[in-house]
RNA sequence: GGGCGUAUAGCUCAGUGGUAGAGCACUUCGUUGACAUCGAAGGGGUCGGGAGUUCAACUCUCUCUACGCCCACCA
C-alpha cells in the first residue's frame, strides 16, 4: 500500500504544478493539431487573487485542460494589466508613507519607480494562479506595457487616428478632482446621496417684469456654487409664464454677470418653477443647452481648477473672496457652495423652503432636502466634476456597428444568450470613449503638438484647439517628418517631451527665431491612454500583432473568452470593436459570461464590509481541487454564486472518496490500465460499468460543449461516487475474492480501466489529485509513459449493453428493497436471509445464478428457492414481475410488514389510478403523441400488476 | 424612466410539456479489511400569487407581488 489513508492536497499540489510548468506541458508542442485558444483577462499588476479570479480562472482551466486532453494545440495566453490609475495610486501611496509625493520627482523618475515596484512586488497574483492549478502558458507571459503590446497600442492609435476614428475634442468630461484626470463614462458610479435643492431669485435686468408682476425668475439648483459660471436661464419654449421674458436679461446677483433668458426644451415646466439656470461649463445638460444657445465650447465659462477649487472665469467676474475656495466644504473650511448660499440669503435672493414639523408648525429651511443621483469616480471616490477640457476620443459609435453585427450574425456567440440584449443596448447607445488620462503611468499618447501655420506665420496663441497642429505617429522621428512636411523648408523642427504649462488644456509650443534660421518646437502629448485601450488589444496583441506571426495566424480568432459580466462593457465589448477593426475578424467565437461570487448571505463581497473570502485560505483548508470543483459545480448559467464553505468541504470529501477507492483498487491489484479502448468483458457487472462510462462520457462532453460547468461536474461526481464506489466496487468484491480466476482477471482489467477513465474525465476539474493517482496507480505496473495533463481523453467506442444494464439495475433494486425492508421491520442489516421466489421465470433464475455471490455478499440474500413459499411470517418484496418472499425467523411484527406492504400497494394503486384516468380521457388518446399514450399504457400495466402482487402478498399474511 | 435576472425541500441550488432532484442540514441504524472526510435506510416541497394556452403546465404566454442587478441628463 503506497497511498496514505487520507488525501493531503498540500503534499502534492506544489510538486505537480512545478513539474508541469518546468516540463513545458502547459503548452505541449502540437504544431499539427487543431488549435484552441483562450486569453486570460489580464489581472491588475496590483492585484491579488480574490474569489472572483478563482471562479473565472477555474472555468478557463477546465476548458483548456479538456481541450488539451482532446489533443488540441491548446493555448491559454496569460499576462498582467498595467492598471494605470490603480498602480499609480499604489506607488503614490507608498511615497506618501515616506513623506514624498509624485511631483517631487520628474515624470521619468516616477515612471522608473513604478517599473521598479512592478518588478519587485507586482504580480503576486501570478503565483496565486499557480496555486489554483491554472495551466496557462507562462513561457510567454505578457504585460500590457511590454514592448510588443506597446507597439501594438501605438499602431492602433495611429491607425485609428488616420482613419478619423480617434480625434481630439473640447467638451465636458468626467473629471476626477482627486486623481486629477479625466475618466470614461464607465468609470463613473452614480450613487443616490442626500442633498439639498435650493430655490433662488434671479433678478430680471432693465426693469423687466413677469406677467404676474414679479421682477425676478425663480430658479432651483442642487449645485448653487456653479452659479458663478452661469451663462443663461432656460425656460421651456411653450411655457406661458415666461413668454414675455424670453430674450430678456438676468442680472446675476453675486457676479453681476448679465445673461439672457433662452427658450430650450430641456427646461421642464413641471419641475420647480420651470426655469433653470444654465452653466454650460459645469453640467452635461447645460453644455448642450449652451451649444444650442450659440455658445462655442471655447467660450464657455470655467470656474474650477483641476482640484475643483474656484478660479477666476475668463470674464473676470468671480468675486475675489471665492478664488481658491473648494467647491464644497472641506476639512471644516467653508466652500464655494456654502458661501454662495450665504450671500444669496443675505442679499434676499434665497427663497426658503417651508415644511411642517411634527407638531404641525411651519418651519423655514434654506433648502429642500432631496435625494440626488451623484456621480462618483470609481477609483478616486470623490464627486466627479463635469469639466471642459481637450481630450482624445474614440469614435465608438462607428466601431460598434460591426461588433453589433458580429453578434447578430452569430460570428460571436454570447453564452448565456440573455446577455445579448444588454450588449446590444449598450453598443447601440454607445457614446464617444474618452481615452486620454492625465497620469504618468501608462501608454504615452503618440501625438505631438505644434503651432498652426497661417500663411508664412505661426500662430502663437495655443490655448485652444484651433491654434494647434497635431502630428500623430508611432515614433518621434515620424512625427518630426510629418511636421517638416507641414512647416515646409523654411523651418527646422525640434521636438520635446516636456511642456511649459500645466494640464489639462494648455498645449503650448515654443517657437523661436534664431537669426535667419527659424525653428519650430513640437511637443509630445503629456497624457497616457486608458488602461482598457490596451487591454482591448489583448486577443491579438499577445499573439505578436502587428507582426504576422505564426501564433497570430493559428490562434486568432480565439475560440472562447470567459469573463465576468461586470467587465462586459469595459473589456469584452471593446475587444470586439478593436479586434474586428484591426484584424478584420472577431476576437473570439464564443463569449461566456459568468456571475459574481457572493458572500454566504448573498451580499456582495467588499473589503469595507469585511466579508471577503480569501480563496487561498480555502485552498489551504480544503485543497485547490476542492475549491475548483466547488466553483464548477456551482456555476450554472446566468446566476451568481453564493459562497458555501460546507459545500467546498463536501468536494474535499469527494476527493478523499476517490482517493480511498483508489486505495482499494491498489490493494486488489487494480490500476494502471494501458488501453484506451474498454477491455473485453463477459460479466454483466463489468459490461454494465463500461456502459455507464460511455453514458457518463457522453453527457460530460455534452455539458462541457455547452459550457454547463455545473452539469459537467455533477455528472462526473455522481458517476464516481454513486455508480463506481457505491455499487461497482461493492459488486466486484466477491468476484475479486472468488475462485474464478478468469472472472477476477477480467474484473481487475475493467476496474482499472474505469478508474483510469474517471481520473481522466475528472482531471480538468481536479488536476492535482488526478495527476497523483494517474502515476501512483500505475506504479506497480511499470508507470506511465506520459503525464495525465497530456493524456488522451476517453473514447471507449463501446456500445451500450442493454442486457447488462437491465440485469445490474434489477440487482441494485432488489438489494436496495431488501435493505429497506430490513430497516422497516427492524431486522439487523447484517442478517443473512433466504429468499423464495414467486413468479420467477427461467430468465430470472439465470440472473440469480449469475449474481448469486453479489446477492449473498452485498445483498445478504444467501439462498434462493423457487419452491412454494414457506409457512409463517415473511417479508415480501415485489420487483418487476416477481415476488421475493423472505421468511423471518423469531418474533416478528406482522403488522409492521402489513403496513409496509399496504403503503407500497397504495402507492402503486395511486399511480395506476392516475394513469388509467388519463387513458380513459378520449382527448388524451386522440391528441397526445402516440409514444406518450404507449408509455402510459405500459406504465399502467406495470403498476396494476405490481399492485396486484402486493395485494397477493398482503393476503398471504392473512 | 428603460432593460435584465431570480422566486422549486430547513439552507444553497439543478431540472423537464406527461404526477419533482442534488449537496448540506435533520431522523434512525451501522467498528464485516477502500473510505466515519464513511456506509445503509428515511422524513421533508399544493415548484411565489392569479389568469390563459394545452388532452396534460413546475415546465409555454400574460399579469401581479417580492428581491437583486445594469443602463439613463431630470435642474
Amino acid at each position: 500500500m503506497t497511498l496514505d489513508k487520507n488525501f493531503d492536497p498540500a503534499a502534492i499540489e506544489a510538486r505537480w504544478y512545478a513539474h508541469w510548468e518546468q516540463s513545458g506541458q502547459f503548452r505541449p508542442e502540437r504544431s499539427e493539431a487543431e488549435p484552441f485558444t483562450i486569453v486570460n483577462p489580464p489581472p491588475n499588476v496590483t492585484g491579488s487573487l480574490h474569489i472572483g479570479h478563482a471562479l473565472d480562472n477555474t472555468l478557463q482551466d477546465i476548458v483548456i485542460r479538456h481541450e488539451r486532453l482532446k489533443g488540441k494545440d491548446a493555448l491559454w495566453v496569460v499576462g498582467m494589466d498595467h492598471a494605470g490609475i490603480a498602480t499609480q495610486m499604489v506607488v503614490e501611496r507608498q511615497m506618501n508613507e515616506q513623506q514624498q509625493k509624485r511631483t517631487d520627482f520628474t515624470r521619468e523618475e516616477f515612471v522608473e519607480k513604478v517599473w521598479e515596484w512592478k518588478e519587485e512586488s507586482g504580480g503576486t497574483i501570478t503565483g496565486q494562479l499557480r496555486r489554483l492549478g491554472c495551466s496557462m502558458d507562462w513561457s510567454n507571459e505578457r504585460f500590457t506595457m511590454d514592448e510588443g503590446m506597446n507597439e501594438a497600442v501605438l499602431k492602433v492609435f495611429v491607425d485609428l487616428y488616420n482613419d478619423g476614428l480617434i480625434y481630439r475634442d473640447k467638451r465636458l468630461v468626467n473629471w476626477d478632482p482627486a486623481l486629477k484626470t479625466a475618466i470614461s463614462d464607465l468609470e463613473v458610479e452614480t450613487v443616490d446621496t442626500k442633498g439639498s435643492f435650493w430655490h433662488f431669485k434671479y433678478p430680471l435686468a432693465d426693469g423687466v417684469t413677469l406677467d404676474d408682476g414679479r421682477d425676478y425668475i425663480e430658479v432651483a439648483t442642487t449645485r448653487p456654487e456653479t452659479m458663478l459660471a452661469d451663462m443663461a436661464v432656460a425656460v421651456h419654449p411653450t411655457d406661458e409664464r415666461y413668454q414675455s421674458v424670453i430674450g430678456k436679461e438676468i442680472l446675476q446677483p453675486i457676479t453681476g454677470r448679465r445673461f439672457k433668458i433662452v427658450a430650450d426644451e430641456h427646461a421642464d415646466p413641471e419641475l420647480g418653477s420651470g426655469a433653470v439656470k444654465i452653466t454650460p461649463g459645469h453640467d452635461f445638460n447645460d453644455f448642450e443647452v449652451g451649444k444650442r444657445a450659440g455658445f462655442a465650447a471655447g467660450d464657455m465659462l470655467n470656474m474650477l481648477d483641476g482640484e475643483a477649487n474656484v478660479c477666476q472665469t475668463s470674464d473676470g467676474l468671480v468675486p475675489d473672496e471665492y478664488i481658491g475656495l473648494h467647491r464644497f466644504k472641506k476639512d471644516g473650511i467653508k466652500g464655494a457652495r456654502e458661501l454662495v448660499v450665504q450671500q444669496m440669503k443675505e442679499q434676499g435672493f434665497l427663497i426658503p423652503h417651508v415644511s411642517k414639523n411634527k407638531d404641525g408648525e411651519e418651519v423655514e429651511h434654506d433648502a429642500e432636502p432631496r435625494t440626488i443621483a451623484t456621480p462618483f469616480g470609481d477609483r478616486g471616490g470623490v464627486v466627479i466634476e463635469p469639466w471642459l477640457t481637450d481630450q482624445w476620443y474614440v469614435d465608438a459609435e462607428t466601431l460598434a456597428q460591426p461588433a453589433i453585427e458580429a453578434v447578430k450574425s452569430g460570428a460571436i456567440e454570447i453564452v448565456p444568450k440573455t446577455w445579448e440584449k444588454t450588449y446590444f443596448n449598450w453598443m447601440e447607445n454607445i457614446q464617444p470613449w474618452c481615452v486620454s488620462r492625465q497620469l504618468w503611468w501608462g501608454h504615452r499618447i503618440p501625438a505631438w503638438f505644434g503651432p498652426k501655420k497661417d500663411g508664412n506665420r505661426l500662430i502663437t496663441d495655443q490655448n485652444n484647439l484651433d491654434g494647434l497642429e497635431i502630428f500623430v505617429a508611432q515614433t518621434e522621428e515620424e512625427a518630426i517628418d510629418l511636421a517638416r512636411t507641414y512647416y515646409g523648408p523654411d523651418y527646422s523642427v525640434l521636438s520635446t517631451n516636456d511642456r511649459d504649462i500645466e494640464m489639462p488644456d494648455g498645449m503650448v509650443h515654443v517657437s523661436m527665431d534664431t537669426g535667419s534660421l527659424r525653428s519650430v518646437m513640437i511637443h509630445r502629448d503629456q497624457d497616457v491612454l486608458d488602461t482598457w485601450f490596451s487591454s482591448a488589444l489583448w486577443p491579438f496583441g499577445t499573439l505578436g500583432w502587428p507582426e504576422k506571426t505564426k501564433d497570430l495566424e493559428r490562434h486568432y480568432p480565439n475560440d472562447l473568452l470567459i469573463s465576468g459580466f461586470d467587465i462586459l462593457f469595459f473589456w469584452d465589448a471593446r475587444m470586439a470593436m478593436q479586434g474586428i477593426k484591426m484584424m478584420g475578424e472577431v476576437p473570439w467565437k464564443r463569449l461566456y459570461l459568468h456571475g459574481l461570487v457572493r458572500a454566504e448571505d448573498g451580499s456582495k463581497m467588499s473589503k469595507s464590509k469585511g466579508n471577503v473570502v480569501d480563496p487561498l485560505g480555502l485552498i489551504d483548508e480544503y485543497g485547490a481541487d476542492a475549491l475548483r470543483f466547488f466553483m464548477a459545480a456551482m456555476e450554472s448559467q446566468g446566476r451568481d454564486i453564493k459562497m458555501d464553505d460546507k459545500r467546498v468541504e463536501g468536494y474535499r470529501n469527494f476527493a478523499t472518496k476517490l482517493w480511498n477507492a483508489s486505495r482499494f483498487c491498489e490493494a486488489n491489484g487494480i490500476g494502471g490500465s494501458t488501453t484506451l479502448a474498454a477491455p473485453e468483458a463477459s460479466l454483466p457487472v463489468n459490461r454494465w460499468i463500461i456502459s455507464e462510462v460511455v453514458e457518463t462520457l457522453a453527457s460530460l462532453d455534452k455539458a462541457l460543449g455547452d459550457l454547463r460547468f455545473d452539469a459537467a461536474a455533477n455528472t462526473i461526481y455522481h458517476f464516481t461516487w454513486d455508480r463506481f464506489c457505491d455499487w461497482y466496487l461493492e459488486l466486484i468484491k466477491p468476484v475479486l475474492q472468488g475462485e474464478d480466476a478468469a472472472a477476477a482477471d477480467e474484473t481487475r482489467a475493467v476496474a482499472g480501466w474505469v478508474l483510469d477513465q474517471i481520473i481522466v474525465m475528472l482531471h480538468p476539474f481536479m488536476p492535482f489529485i488526478t495527476e497523483e493517482l494517474w502515476h501512483s496507480m500505475a506504479a506497480e505496473t511499470g508507470g506511465r509513459n506520459y503525464d495525465l495533463i497530456v493524456a488522451k481523453w476517453p473514447e471507449p467506442k463501446a456500445a451500450i449493453d442493454t442486457d447488462a444494464k437491465a440485469e445490474v439495475d434489477w440487482l441494485i433494486r432488489l438489494i436496495s428493497a431488501t435493505r429497506t425492508a430490513k430497516v422497516e421491520l427492524n431486522i439487523a442489516p447484517g442478517t443473512k436471509m433466504a429468499a423464495h421466489v414467486r413468479d420467477g421465470d427461467s430468465n430470472l433464475q439465470e440472473r440469480i445464478a449469475r449474481q448469486g455471490s453479489a446477492l449473498d455478499r452485498v445483498g445478504r440474500l444467501e439462498s434462493f428457492s423457487f419452491d412454494p413459499s414457506p409457512e409463517g411470517a415473511t417479508a415480501q418484496i415485489v420487483i418487476d414481475g416477481a415476488t421475493y418472499v423472505l421468511p423471518l425467523a423469531g418474533a416478528i411484527d406482522i403488522d409492521a410488514e402489513k403496513a409496509r406492504l399496504n403503503k407500497a400497494m397504495e402507492a402503486s394503486q395511486k399511480e395506476a389510478k392516475s394513469l388509467s384516468g388519463r387513458l380513459s380521457n378520449p382527448n388524451f388518446i386522440e391528441k397526445a403523441k402516440p409514444e406518450a399514450v404507449e408509455k402510459a399504457r405500459a406504465d399502467l400495466a406495470e403498476k396494476e400488476a405490481e399492485a396486484e402482487r402486493l395485494k397477493a402478498a398482503l393476503d398471504r399474511l392473512g
